[in-house]
DNA sequence: CTAACGTACAACAAGATGGTTGTACATCAG
DNA sequence: CTGATGTACAACCATCTTGTTGTACGTTAG
């Protein structure tokens, strides 16, 4: 969870994400579409490949990035539970803290 | 969005959130469930009450923190665009790449 | 009034992040 | 084969983050 939000804490990420969920597109095509270098994107890409948001699959000298929705509906799943806190619909709320969370004192 | 995905990206904040989505709490209740100082807690609220995600109220002596539960829904929402996208019922990849996003070249 | 409590914020250090340039290497075109 | 293309990654730098300690100040308890 870290990774994904983290990953999509970032406008450029999301933007990349956004294409790719459409149509798969290779680095440097992405690349194109921005006010950076090459390697500034291609590093986007491997913090969304890194967060599971992204694949890549390579076709010839090129890798074809890819959107992946399941990590998306992960990350959708984990705000809707908050939601359902708020209303009240989980009882226990250590269900939820159940995901790998960390440094609890006392 | 990006504070917003950047709040969540860390399990304390969003331990922190689940719980007072759930019931209000003062920081320093808060920090008592932590294995750092109370001005680190401190912070950790503070980066998420400028996302939206908790607001203060101040009660005596201490701020009593509760959840938004609009902001959980502001990024629910988005990242159910994103899945929209990947159905292909949204045509207009532009509609979502009108929040605020940047850079764009060309 | 005074002491304790709850909060806020500044200064600091260590590490993460986001951009750059440069290099290396595999693949494709001719 | 050779040159151009697409990708990956290292090194570097500026900035942001996340923890710490210390100080300041308003509020409550006694």
């Amino acid at each position: 969870m870290d990774r994904i939000f983290g990953a999509l804490a970032d406008p450029t990420r999301r933007d990349i994400v956004a294409r790719v969920m459409r149509q798969e597109a290779s680095v440097s095509a992405l690349a194109e579409r921005y006010a950076m270098t090459f390697a500034a994107v291609q590093r986007h890409v491997a913090v969304l490949e890194r967060a599971g948001l992204v694949t890549k699959e390579q076709r010839g000298r090129e890798r074809l990035v890819r959107g992946d929705v399941d990590t998306i509906r992960a990350a959708t799943r984990l705000l809707e539970q908050y939601e359902e806190i708020w209303r009240g619909r989980i009882g226990r709320i250590e269900d939820l803290l159940a995901e790998p969370e960390q440094g609890e004192a006392r």
